[in-house]
DNA sequence: ATAATTTATTGATTTCGATTAATAAGAAGC
DNA sequence: GCTTCTTATTAATCGAAATCAATAAATTAT
């Protein structure tokens, strides 16, 4: 829990009272490798911040998985566009490994916001980080290659994600097949 | 101006009072038609909304114009990503018609921060909302095919936009060449 | 009005990555 | 341990859309 305390007072310099405040309100979850947490259909009513772990969200594509979204240990993750817009998510939030999760539900965010303009800057700070982050992705798919996607992919991407995420699932994420992936990579190590 | 004091009424509650605060920070600007008012590399110090006119944002691809974003009237529009992080920009903004807009700097939005968390939650539904925007569309990107896309997007988008924005704009933002936004376009006439 | 430039159309060809299919390698379960 | 299921590899074929190339239509400029 003190790894979230310290990104807060570094994201909104949140003072020890505040701290307080929003301590009482987390949830603390323990989820087994390959837990569903958001199912499509469902309304995403907590944003989680992953102590320990790694979770991934994906949606259903002619009865496959696309992988929209990984993160692991001090990231925030949930079914985003669900949460902000509380309506039905299009996507599963899944835990990869086992995770220890603390969770704050959307009615908390709401009290928050009200309390202090600070937590108000927090919902703004998490949504523009996301906007930049799914920004960059965007541009990625439509400008690289299966293979600079890829080597993209690996040198931007948390080390325990590229090494831990199977393939198949990297593959989706990138938007290509994961038979091209295998190619790919195996280019790559010939070269 | 009006326009814009009824959108902040209706999205954050805006007083009579925040809105004389907020007014006389406001720039009003006129732009003939193709005027850049960002460049790529420069930082965007301004978000602008749009009273009257016809605007898009873009960046070059190997000396392409690639569409990133269309925004006509009643709609806030900047290069949003060099906006919030404050960071030099990788895209152009650009009025395709003359268009009037009113602009606010990155200071300014600072200073309203500041003021109020009425102005912070402005920031943050900006932020949700276009991180909306783009996730809807990355998730289009991939999953529909040309023809698709281009359905999807006359039936979506503003009629304004998609009957002024000129057609190899349109399919540079569909991610497709424009040679095959014209066979599209053929195909769907004939049927 | 006419020339120049930009935008759109049409056809031929190519290409990247998808699909199909089969096998191999790993992991999980009994 | 062996079986089953999942994941990854490899090869052959296919296809949607890109690219290349030429022309036509529409705007813009002179």
């Amino acid at each position: 829990m003190d790894k979230l305390k310290k990104i807060l007072i570094d994201l909104i310099q949140l003072t020890e009272e505040e701290w307080d405040i929003i301590k009482e309100k987390l949830n603390r979850q323990e989820y087994t490798a390959k837990s569903t947490i958001i199912k499509e259909g469902r309304i995403a009513d907590c944003i989680y911040f992953i102590e320990k772990g790694l979770l991934r969200t994906y949606y259903l594509r002619d009865g496959k998985e696309i992988s929209t979204y990984f993160a692991c240990d001090e990231q925030f993750i949930t079914s985003y566009s669900s949460f902000i817009s509380q309506t039905s998510s299009l996507e599963y939030l899944e835990t990869i490994e086992n995770s220890i999760v603390y969770s704050i539900s959307f009615a908390t965010m709401m009290e928050l916001y009200k309390i202090a303009s600070k937590f108000e800057k927090l919902g703004r700070l998490l949504a523009e980080k996301n906007y930049l982050c799914v920004i960059e992705r965007t541009r990625k798919m439509q400008t690289l290659t299966a293979k600079q996607k890829y080597l993209d992919f690996i040198d931007s991407y948390n080390k325990k994600i590229v090494q831990r995420v199977p393939q198949h699932q990297i593959a989706s994420y990138l938007g290509i097949a994961p038979e091209s992936l295998s190619r790919v990579r195996k280019e790559l190590s010939i070269s």
